[in-house]
DNA sequence: TTCTCATTTTACTAAATAAGAAAATAGGAT
DNA sequence: ATCCTATTTTCTTATTTAGTAAAATGAGAA
């Protein structure tokens, strides 16, 4: 496939267009990305992948730990569909909501996050308070 | 699906993306489409109908013909996609030679056009002459 | 080293998609 | 009216894709 229609089919499912919107404006590590969306570690990896393999996401590695966020000198093509991105994502109701749900997860410490969900635990997301969105790390 | 993900999904396929292509600056019929690209006249309907019901093509009927077009007066986002495609969908290299097929298939009537599909030929591809592109209608 | 754990890869199943053939539709032409 | 034909829809098959569970990888901790 040429590049356009790689990056495209990127886009093209509603959970990437998710996880890459989360990854936007801040470089999150899989564990967060895999507490704001209800799939497997293994389904968000590969989803990852495509993104990474496209050319719209980045990832480093920091320990045990994998971060990803968008290229900071992207080719022009990539530039412009992350515009494209940046300008109307935000549309979409989930992923509005995700971005409330992140302010949730930032609040957690990647270590604390990784314990939940180790041991079953997850954030609670039922009440959308943003009054003490700010804290939340003890379980 | 949300709007993003329709429109990035339709444009995700490498026909659908000629398709497009092709009608971006000038009205198309089916013949014509179904001349440029080798596909069934079925897979080509249907890849259109994708295209349509994400509203990156907008069709009309002409007595027998029916014909594809950009919208005039597309939505921010269906505009934003478009304009993506302008500036990206060039650096495809069968886009490109679509281009150059599509002035030789110009130079043909779409009621010739459809006698020659029906009898089994087709456009001259080889050897791709463009000073001779601007005749061609007898066969 | 050995253990632990975050992430990725592999193996496999189920659902979605692309494709052509053939039937159906719609709009002249006779 | 009937015939002809451009396009769409239906049906079926083959390929692709999303998803999970389990194994593998890789990096810190003990």
């Amino acid at each position: 496939m040429n590049p356009f229609t790689t990056i495209t089919h990127a886009l093209s499912d509603p959970n990437r267009l998710r996880l890459l919107a989360a990854c936007l404006d801040q470089e999150r590590c899989v564990c967060q990305l895999v507490e704001l969306i209800d799939l497997s570690n293994a389904s968000i990896s590969k989803h990852l992948a495509v993104l990474r393999n496209a050319g719209l996401l980045e990832s480093r590695k920091e320990g045990r730990w994998v971060h990803y966020q968008t290229p900071p000198t992207p080719t022009p093509l990539i530039s412009d569909a992350l515009t494209l991105v940046r300008q109307h994502a935000l549309d979409d109701e989930q992923i509005q909501a995700d971005i409330i749900k992140l302010t949730q997860i930032d609040a957690i410490e990647p270590h604390d996050l990784a314990r939940m969900q180790r041991e079953g635990c997850c954030v609670q997301t039922d009440s959308v308070n943003t009054t003490s969105s700010t804290q939340g790390a003890s379980i």
